[in-house]
DNA sequence: ATGAAAGCGCTAACAA
DNA sequence: TTGTTAGCGCTTTCAT
């Protein structure tokens, strides 16, 4: 690899004149024309490559961040880890994305990992909302921002959708449809995020005094989803509709459905949060509570650059969540 | 952030013998068991995290690996993405995945940020198969290999999916259902995989002695291949099959399909390369023929540390495609 | 207009 | 068993 040294060298000029060059400061420093111009060729003769690594060690400062997610598999952090991304490009950083796979022993690690890889920030999904690592973090002072979840107890930002009213639009959309029997198939609440769309179901259907016609937790596959199903769509009598709280869910629900050879909407009806890109071409028309998720990216990425420079930041983001109808 | 320099002064030891306990040396250099000790109690309570940036640094290694690739959203590339990813783990490395855009600019921009960030060695998906900057790459003696697709006129290894079997799969299992006027509808030739699915789709379909019922080269996007298939849809005599050479596409073929209120497997059948993990739940039963996705990017990290270790590695790497019957 | 020197955190060769 | 020193490539401060 060709250093500035290198080039130096071959100039017989000094390093620090290479770098005056090569860092775009030969005006400030007033190295004449000629001077940059033979740096710069000679530069591009050896195919220089400056090292960030050098420099990053240098400044104590790495350029880049990290965005730290459970499954690269669920196109909701494919999205938002686009959304972080191309944010983070046009801010000069470049962003790792690293997996956690819902493990708070591999994210204590991954954490452990970059935080030695001196990013200088750190988008992160806890595990749980007790998770010693985040608020180790928190103590060795890194900056980070939470996305869709956040822990207990401590003061730090999150965005996310707002989970509360997208399951607020998911019931009232199946009570306009006439649908008052509702079963809720979601998540663990230990994550968060599902334990936020049960609370809001609980509370839109409260609103209209109605009661769940079934509430069903169990592990966010399909698998799980399809055999919980399975059990709610052979109840009697059978509830007119699903609300599935993730995308696995739905997809479990729905196989549920066609193995029960039910008809929807003629039986009953399904609202999924998290909307599927095929889902005009399913089998069974499919009604589902989208979230923005490049907006998440986005905007998480923004907040943590704001708490980068010790700006003023809300303590929590919520984004609008949109109904598609089908 | 806390040095071993911190450590040292605190426990009036030299920064040596921090270092000589902190990087498990210690039986090595036979300090003792009291003293490495102390040193671990006091790295612990001051939360010392070595900085992998230094190390870097000093080593000129930087234990990271690059994935470029083109498109998050498909999910090949993420596919590809955690097979490359776990076994960069098991490997001690750290791997970061950048995104090209399928964009020969940017993809420049990528390489150079990489080579930059000093990653050790890059896994890249060549935009074109006339890629100057990863002909540049190779004169710079970064270790590198292709995935799915490979530059013209250089010895540089290549792993992907044996796309021509693939397309002899897709149209055998069209002629043994009785299909004989087979339409393709694929990306543009000058993206290496769309090329070879063609020829193996020609060649398969000679071998019958049948000729193409139609060939449509477009962008590969839903959008653009709906409009392709509405028009292969209203030829006459209308194809009895569509063979389409990508996820996006084979979706658009869908779409066009369904427009056309025709009905599979009836009117005509469809075959598309890559799989579709919720295809079950689609109103159309969709054969496809399926990539071992994460097989690819496990290999491609393999095959790469076998040249930075200047072993000897196979030009290409092909990995058997699967038909998926529905 | 150009250069010398110091230092970022770490490890390894060598000393003691 | 522990310590001294040098150096990785770069930027910056302070000369000249």
């Amino acid at each position: 690899m060709i250093r500035m040294k290198d080039i130096a060298a071959k100039l017989e000029l000094s390093q620090t004149t290479v770098s005056h060059v090569l860092t775009g400061k030969h005006a400030h420093y007033r190295i004449s024309p000629a001077t940059v111009a033979r740096v710069r060729t000679m530069a591009d003769k050896l195919g220089y490559r400056s090292s960030a690594l050098a420099r990053a060690f240098r400044d104590r400062k790495s350029y880049s961040m990290a965005l730290a997610v459970e499954d690269l598999t669920n196109p909701f952090w494919t999205g938002v880890a686009i959304g972080a991304e191309r944010e983070a490009e046009k801010e000069g950083y470049t962003l790792v994305v690293a997996n956690t796979s819902g493990n708070a022993e591999r994210e204590r690690r991954t954490v452990q990992l970059l935080q030695e890889r001196r990013v200088d920030g750190l988008i992160v999904s806890p595990v749980t909302v007790a998770d010693q690592a985040l608020v180790d973090l928190r103590r060795d002072g890194l900056p980070f921002v939470q996305i869709d979840r956040s822990i207990k107890g401590e003061d730090i930002p999150c965005v996310r959708t707002d989970h509360v009213t997208g399951s607020a639009l998911a019931v009232d959309h199946l009570l306009r449809r006439g649908r008052r029997e509702i079963a809720f198939v979601g998540g663990p609440v230990e994550i968060q995020t599902f334990q936020l769309r049960l609370a809001g179901f609980r509370k839109a259907m409260a609103r209209h005094g109605l009661k769940p016609a079934a509430v069903e937790l169990i592990e966010p596959t399909s698998k799980a989803a399809q055999e919980a199903v399975r059990g709610i769509l052979s109840r009697k009598p059978r509830p007119t509709a699903i609300y599935t709280a993730n995308i696995w869910i739905t997809l479990g629900a729905l196989r549920a459905v066609r193995d029960a050879r039910l008809s929807i909407p003629g039986h009953l009806e399904v609202v999924g949060f998290d909307d599927i890109a095929e889902a005009d071409l399913l089998a069974y028309p499919l009604t589902t509570v989208a979230q923005d998720v490049e907006a998440i990216g986005r905007e998480s990425f923004r907040l943590l650059l704001r708490v980068m420079r010790g700006q003023k930041v809300p303590r929590e983001v919520l984004l609008p969540p949109r109904l598609v109808v089908r």
